[in-house]
DNA sequence: TAACCTACCAAACACTTGTTAGGGAAGGAG
DNA sequence: CTCCTTCCCTAACAAGTGTTTGGTAGGTTA
């Protein structure tokens, strides 16, 4: 459906999926780490230790450091587009396709808190390594869902047509997908709640009403 | 003034400062290098290549890869905090002291550009190193900056009342220097015509006025 | 029992990393 | 000319990097 359905490079396992239990405690962990101290600062010593293993024992598991980042990623990536595929396929005015966009992404942000930060901090440099592409496609299709919903927007007067669209549409992604630095899972409020919070202040804005106020 | 001027650790010069220009331009290729390929990744034989000598040569000018960092981001929080602190000290209006920040901020993303991206990578992990201990203080005295102008707003009627104020916080906060990871100086509009746009969606909102529209 | 597979360990490999030591060319000062 | 300072190079070091190889304990299958 998507072209993010990348197959990850697994060669030791030629059936489809015998026992991926391990793996996936393995890139959870990994995925942790790396989120904590970033992708190139990350030993594999330090994720084997945080796994309770040796170095080596995690190439039994994976090809390379590369394909763990590789995995982690496109596995989030996959998940993601399969709740925005549903959403923008559900013939929503552009508001309500904002809105579920949003709630959408802050589950997802719940669900992969750590990918996502991955994401932010190296996917600037990873486009260039061809292995990588799929972020590219994924960006773009990304643009064109929310440029796109944006425009229809401004089009049928739901949002305002005095803004440079583009500053708007960075302004929107960029405020959403930060909040997976700050975000605990467990904490004060549900992703549903952030959601609703922050639609209400980028669609209304934090200004107070009272005319009276300067 | 503020407590982050610190003086970066240059055993070598015992003179003031006889001829940093040098220095200087070394210090912006860094900063580009950091940025643009993180600071772990980056190797001190990539950056010598970029500024046109060999990698032992920068150590005639600097002590460590480390402290070139942490000239870096302290040269960038001084200059930031000279700025916030004018504002802040003007004694202006919840409301204008918001949009006086946030005009500060984007013109000092225009200048630092390298720097703030650098600091958003990287600063979640140097705070545990004792030497960029710095960074907490900075961080601690914008929190109280940002949140104590907020709660005055909300106190006279200037922001709303009905919003997790943390999360306003968080917002604004994230929303103006998650900017730095696409402005490009030159660019199409300027720092303040940004600034303005961004004030008018954070504070307005991007919801058509039209009562008509859905 | 024998063969086999899974999941790991122990030990090393080749390479890259930040950093250092010593030296030398260029130019100004005396 | 000599001395000194500035700025860089050459060449290496030790530590740490991702990765590979061979082996092995324990369970499952035949």
């Amino acid at each position: 459906m998507t072209d993010n359905e990348r197959v990850p490079t697994n060669s030791k396992k030629t059936t489809a999926n015998p026992a991926p239990e391990r793996r996936r405690e393995l890139l959870a962990t990994a995925a942790e780490v790396f989120a904590a101290q970033g992708y190139n600062a990350t030993t594999v010593r330090r994720i084997a230790d945080e796994a309770g293993l040796l170095a080596g024992s995690l190439y039994y598991h994976f090809d390379s450091k590369e394909s763990m980042l590789d995995e982690i990623l496109s596995g989030f990536l996959d998940e993601l587009w399969t709740g925005y595929d549903a959403v923008l396929g559900a013939g929503l005015g552009p508001r309500e396709t904002i809105e579920a966009l949003v709630t959408e992404s802050f589950r997802e942000i719940d669900r992969h808190r750590a990918a996502v930060a991955i994401y932010q901090k190296e996917s600037r440099h990873l486009v260039a390594q061809p292995r990588f592409g799929y972020l590219v496609d994924s960006q773009r299709k990304f643009e064109k869902a929310w440029l796109g919903t944006l425009e229809r927007g401004v089009a049928d007067g739901s949002f305002r047509a005095d803004l440079d669209i583009r500053l708007v549409y960075r302004f929107v992604r960029d405020t959403v997908w930060v909040a997976a630095s700050w975000y605990r899972p467990g904490g004060a409020h549900s992703p549903e709640e952030i959601a609703r919070q922050y639609l209400s202040m980028v669609l209304d804005g934090i200004a107070g009403r009272d005319p009276a106020a300067a």
